[in-house]
This record gives C-alpha cells, structure tokens and sequence, in this order.
DNA sequence: GCCCATTGCTTGGTCAGACCAAACAAGAAA
DNA sequence: TTTCTTGTTTGGTCTGACCAAGCAATGGGC
C-alpha cells in the first residue's frame, strides 16, 4: 500500500447514481446537447428499467446543478431539456459551503482576488463601448448622493459582474458571479455595521473609477492590480473588523415547524 | 424598465424547492452545523406536511451538493448528516458544464491560471517541509523513465492538488480540483494524440521542478509566475494543436438501451 | 370557409402505501 | 462471559394512482 489513501468504502451505488452515471455519460460523449429533450419520465422507466421514482431523483440533481429544465405539457418547450445554466447551481453550492464555514472568508476574498484579477486584465484587453458603459452606469448608480447600502451593494455587485463579462470568459464569469452572489448577504451586513459609511463609500467610489478608467485605456497590468487590491482593502479594512463572532450563535430551538404547505 | 432584464417566468415553486428552502434557512441561520443529523425522513414528512418522495428529493439534491451525508441503520453514524465535502459536487457540475460546451477549452485554462496562480503564491508562502515532499514524491513519480501517459497525467494532477493544498485555502483549492478533474480526460486524450510526446514530457518536467524550487524557496512572485506560465504554455503548443475537432461528433444512436439493473 | 370553445392526450408534479436491506441494540442461549 | 437471535430504526426502492399544465385535434357556431 504506497498510497495513503483512506479506506474508502465501498461505495453502494443507488439507483438513482446509476441513472445519473446514464445520462452523464450521453453529455460527456457529446449524444446529448444543450436544447436536446431527454426522454418522458415514463419512457426513461421502461428504457432503464427502473422505478420513476429513481428516475426523478436523478433528474432533480441535474436540474439543481442547472444542466437541466423541466415543464409540463406537449408544447416544444416541454418535457426535460439540456439547459446550461451553471451560476445558479454554483450560486446555491457555494453559498451553503461558506455559510457551512467550509470556506472561510478569507478563502473567499482571495479566490475573488484571483478570479476577478483576471476578469479585470481580461476586460482591459477587450472591453467593448457597450461594456464600459454598463460599468459606467454602475458607477452613476452608487455615486448617486442619496444612494442606500442596499442599492451601493446591488451595483457594486453589477459592477463586479460586469467586468468579468466583458472579460468574455464564461467560466470565471459564472464563478465570480456565484462568489458574489454566496457572500452577497454577508457584504450587505458589513455594510449596515460599518460605522464610518460614508468614508467606506466614498473610498469604494474612487477605487471603482479608477478600475473602471484602467480597463478604458486598455492597462491590463494596472487594472488588475487595482482589482486585487481593492478587494483585499475591503476585506482587512471592513469585513474583518465588522464581523467579528457575528451569526451562527442562535439558539438551536424550534428548529422545524409549520409546514411549507399542506396538500 | 430601466432593467433590461428578461421577464423571468414566474418561479412556480415545487414542493421539493421549498423543502430545500426550509433546509437551507436552517443552515444560513447556522442553526444546522456540520455534524448535525436532520430528522428522519419520516419525521420531515409529517414536520412538514410534504410526501416523502418530496423529501427526498431536495436531500438528493443537496447529497449530491456535498453537504449531506446518508446512512441506513441505527448507529450514530446514521441518517442523514449534514457533511462538508464540496469538491466532489463542485467537480460534477463543472465537467458537465464543461462538456455542454458553455465553457470553452480556453476559458478554463484562463481559470486555471488564476486560481493556480494564486494556489502557488500562497504556497510558496507557508508551504510546510511536509508539503514539499509531497510535490517532490509526484515529481519522483513522473521522472521515472517508464512512466506511462496515464501515470503522468494522475501525478500531474496530483502535483497541481499538492500546490493548491500547501496553500491553505480550501475554496481555491477545491475549484482547482474541481476544474482539473473536470478536464482530466481531455488532457489524457491530448497526452495520447501527441506526436513528440518525450519532448513535451521533458518540458513538463523541467516546469514543474521549477515550480517546485520556487515554492521551496519562497520565491510567491517566481512561484505564481511559472504556474501560469507553465499553464499557458501547455494548452497553447499542445492543446490546442491536438484536440482540434475531437469528440462530440458522434452518431446519435441507441442512446438509451440495457438498464443498468432490473429490480 | 373561418374562428373559437371543447375535448383529449402527453407530461411533469405529488402523494400514499408497501416492502427490502443495512446497521445497531437488547435480550436470549451457550 | 460470549455468542447468537430477534427486533427496531432508517434509508432505498417500487407500484400505482391522481392532479394540473399545455398543446393539439376536433367540432360546432358564425
């Protein structure tokens, strides 16, 4: 035994992982595309020979991760089709592992440092009209006098975001959207606690033109630069000082009641 | 309708959404901690007045999230447990994304370098001798004279998983495994079509000692530098030359037959 | 002939009830 | 005391049923 590896046990496949592995298999040999509609739920019965239930198990893992779109009906938007989209399942996971403190915050501020480093560098590069005056209208948004904390956070949010479009990579995109959007409500707290707010504001607003400036002339190294070190301040200057021991210490009663709804 | 947001059809929640709503409060309120056991299921369909093929479904959901565990029997080990085990789910949804296309090859060598990127620099400063050793063992592996493509290929991984660990952040290194092994078999692939193989292997090796050397040092700049470099470089002259118009042209037939096992 | 309401089919959404097998605990037998 | 048996809890699975959303074909009314 050279390898270290634990003992892993067997793993007891369930049906409905079987079923999984069957469809995965369709996407990773390329036999099933995005728009392509899977079988009805009771043909999929009688092809795989299992029961519906397993079945729908299986399609509601594909549909959490958004690789699929379910509707009723016989139009030709029915039925279970190959969908793509990733944000919203990546969203979702990443935002219950940090809140699970798998993932710590400050593994967090510097994934959102490497990732949007490189959105940032990507959009100098090929930023288009179109995209820097979505970002410029972020910008108009939180210099706003009157702005809210809520409405700063949304923008700063957009901002963000749309930067890592106009970086044209899908995949750091939806990451750094999903990112975001996990730590969304943490910011927001941290803004609400902040006690000197309009200093934090304004230091954000200068940080946000000068970013949005670099990617306008086209200075990648300096865009990202400012990136990485903008989000970096935030976090030591803010975040870290703000949160201290904040959630997570609720009392543990009345944990489940009143049902969702009743049939 | 200063948004040019698209009309979203109205959400029309499913039972199972709403259970996975009531879980997830509990875990952002912090109330459900990693080690906490929910009700049994049975429990959950009369707490919540639901069936339990809905039940089951948003804990499927979230299994395949990582962040449940399920065991039959009595034990304390028993039920369903909320667990911590982000990568797996993470590596699934990303190689299917992947495979449907919604992120391009070279999307994900971007995201590759600036995770890597920021894995190495935070390696190379706390990197511990334990750490060393283990990238020195995969380096062992790989110089071997009669190391075989796939044996290469794992030890290749390995290395990169090595880096991302020493580093300390879980987030980053969980998305760098996630994204490797989501591309583990395109590279494979791209190992096997090379013509210069032996060539391309030296120059790995070369890379990656590098690498290694400035991470033992503590050199973050050099370190990060060469991990992205070494990235690029190899998706540019191999990649990208070899895997020109690979998979996914396949015929679109007998998609679904032979069950995986009848009842 | 054209338009629109009706009818029927397909499809996912949901539930109820049943049985199986794994895992453990407690008691009975050696 | 040790070992075996039995019972209970719990997830895993299946069957069969009904509902409601959409769409398509039908057919009557204009």
């Amino acid at each position: 035994m050279a390898e270290p590896t634990i003992w892993e046990p067997v793993p007891r496949s369930r049906t409905y992982e079987l079923v999984l592995a069957r469809i995965e298999e369709q996407i990773l040999a390329g036999k099933l595309r995005v728009g392509d509609r899977l079988p009805p739920e009771r043909e999929l019965v009688e092809l795989l020979g299992v029961s519906r239930a397993a079945i729908r198990e299986a399609l509601r893992v594909l549909e959490a991760q958004g690789v699929l779109r379910a509707r009723v009906g016989t139009g030709p938007d029915s039925g279970s089709v190959i969908a793509a989209m990733p944000s919203a399942g990546l969203t979702q996971l990443l935002r219950l592992h940090i809140a699970l403190a798998n993932f710590p915050v400050k593994d967090v501020v510097e994934a959102r440092a490497a990732l949007e480093r490189s959105s940032a560098r990507l959009a100098a590069d090929q930023a288009t009209e179109a995209d820097l005056a979505r970002m410029a209208e972020c910008l108009a948004h939180m210099d706003a006098p009157d702005v809210s904390r809520e409405e700063f956070n949304d923008h700063d949010t957009r901002f963000h975001v749309a930067i890592a479009e106009a970086g044209g990579n899908r995949l750091v995109t939806d990451l750094t959207v999903a990112v975001r959007n996990a730590v969304r409500h943490t910011l927001l707290t941290a803004f609400h606690r902040m006690e000197d707010w309009e200093d934090e504001r304004d230091r954000l607003r200068a940080e946000h033109h000068a970013i949005h400036d670099a990617i306008a002339v086209g200075d990648a190294e300096r865009a990202g630069g400012l990136v990485e070190f903008h989000i970096r301040r935030f976090h030591h200057d803010v975040v870290r000082t703000v949160l201290q021991s904040s959630e997570g210490a609720l009392a543990q009663s009345a944990v489940w009641d009143s049902p969702p709804r009743q049939q």
